[in-house]
This record gives structure tokens, sequence and C-alpha cells, in this order.
DNA sequence: AATAAGGCCTATAGTGACTATAGAGTCAAG
DNA sequence: CTTGACTCTATAGTCACTATAGGCCTTATT
């Protein structure tokens, strides 16, 4: 079968050559075989779980939760409810942090309104908002 | 004047004592004095600056960002303008990663959609729509 | 055949912003 | 006097990489 060297699985899945050694390093997926003179040669498997991989960083799962799923993904007669639980956890955790940063960027834009050009420090709002408890006299 | 323990700010600011020690060990703000037993004791300008550093932090600003806050907070004299563009900046960061994380949300509901409940790991579509490129038979 | 450029190898240390752990000294109350 | 809560230092671990150093392999050019 045909195999292929690192820097080709680079450019397949656009994940860097070192992510690819470290991910093999913390075993999250089998280590290739090696040619003659050491270098690691990929198969197309190894290929495909990489795209996967990719895929789920994109998408903001954790190491940790792409080693979960691509277990999972290799017991092809066991439930797909865990996926389902698996992906519906990580949303929720998506749509807070959303919600967090949304609150926050309010916030942010409160101070930006009321801080608009050329005062100086002692006067400026923003370091008087930042600290709290000490209202402007 | 009146000094309190590293416990007393820890209840005043909502910073873990280690967090504490750790921002002073990065040089973030001024060590404090110490008792006779070698105990932190902090004036009420720590506590200030230390309020202050919280809220930078919970606004989602970086220690280095914080770092320079102070730094501007303390030229009192000198134009306010830096602390307007630091946190105009900050708010676009903040405002990309929120469209970010909704797209990504989109892309989670829409899988989570597709695999509502009970059939085999074999036909998730969960799973099928995370290998990129090989698409369901 | 020598050389230079580029790809690949390993191992180690650094990032940010903490958190955890171990081992020891200090203080107040009972 | 002992217990428990608090404090101290130093070190290592977390996550998901990134950077660096130093050396081998391959290919193309001279």
């Amino acid at each position: 079968m045909k195999r292929v060297s690192i820097g080709e699985v680079t450019k397949a899945t656009a994940i860097k050559a070192v992510t690819i050694r470290y991910y093999e390093k913390i075993g999250l997926f089998p280590p290739p075989a090696r040619t003659g003179s050491n270098y690691r040669a990929y198969t197309t498997d190894h290929l495909r779980q990489l795209r996967f991989i990719r895929r789920c960083r994109d998408l903001g799962f954790t190491l940790d939760q792409v080693r979960e799923l691509l277990r999972l993904s290799s017991q092809k007669n066991s439930e797909c409810s865990n996926v389902d639980r698996l992906t519906a956890r990580h949303l929720t955790n998506v749509e807070q942090k959303i919600s967090d940063l949304e609150k926050l960027a309010g916030e942010l834009r409160h101070l930006s309104k009321c801080c608009k050009g050329g005062g100086i420090i002692a006067d400026c709002r923003i370091l008087q908002a930042l600290a709290p408890g000490e209202a402007a006299p």
C-alpha cells in the first residue's frame, strides 16, 4: 500500500509536522511505520484519522474529547448516543462561552464609549471604571 | 498604616493566595513588606491594585495587557489615548472570538440535529460529518 | 564527487495563567 | 500543649502546542 511522508500529511491535513509528531507522542493515534532511514510513513488510514482530528479541533473539541470520539468511532456496533451526548455537552460549553464573551464585549464597549480621545490619565474614565469601588471624585 | 495578610486580600479581591503570590513572582505588582515571621503584609494600595487586576482579568485582558494598563495608569499626566486604544483592540479581539464561536456553535447544532438518539456508531451521522471527504454511502 | 538546500529526526525548554503538591514554619483557641 | 487553620517556599503539572538546537537523509546543481 501507498505510504506518505509527514510533509505530505501536513499538506493534506493542514496539521503541522511538529503537531502530528506531538499527537503521536501523546498516543492520540497509532504510530506509523518507518522507512529504512527512520522517516515516518503514513497510510491512508492515518490520513483519515488525522483529518478527523483536525476537524474536531477546528470545532473546538479538546484533545481528550477527540480521543474519546476516536475511541467511540472505532466501536462500529455500539450505540451512537455517547457521541451525541459529547457533542451536545460541547455545544453547551460553547454557548456558555459566547454569552460570557458577549457580556464582556458589552462592558468593553461601555468603557470605550466613555473615553473618546484626548484627556490625561488622571481623568481617564476607563481606568476609573477599572478600579472598582473607587468612584470618581 | 494598616497592613493585612494574604488571606484578607483573598477575601477582599477574590483572588486566590497562590495566584497573588504568582502575580508577585512575575512582577505584576510591587512585593509587599513582610512581618517578623516572614508573612506578607499588604497595604491598601496593594488592595487597590489587586482589585484593578482582578477586574481587568474578568474583562479578559491578558496579564501583559494588565501590566501595560497598570503602567499607563501610574503616569497620571500622560495621555489617556493609549488606554483607549488598548481597550478598543481588546474589544475587537473579543468580538472576533464571539463570531468564531458562533460559527462553531452553528456547526455543532447542525451536527446535533442529524443524530438524535438510538443508532449505532457505524451509522452515526455526527461521526460521518466529522470525517471530511468521506461521504456517507 | 562535492556541496547546498530542504526535509526529516530527536530531545528539551518555553508559552499563559494558573493549579497542585510536598514539606515546613506560625499563630490563636481550647 | 496540642490541634487546626494559616502561611511560607519550591517544584511539577496542566493544555495544546511552539520554538530551539543539533544532527541525519535526499535531491539537485555544480
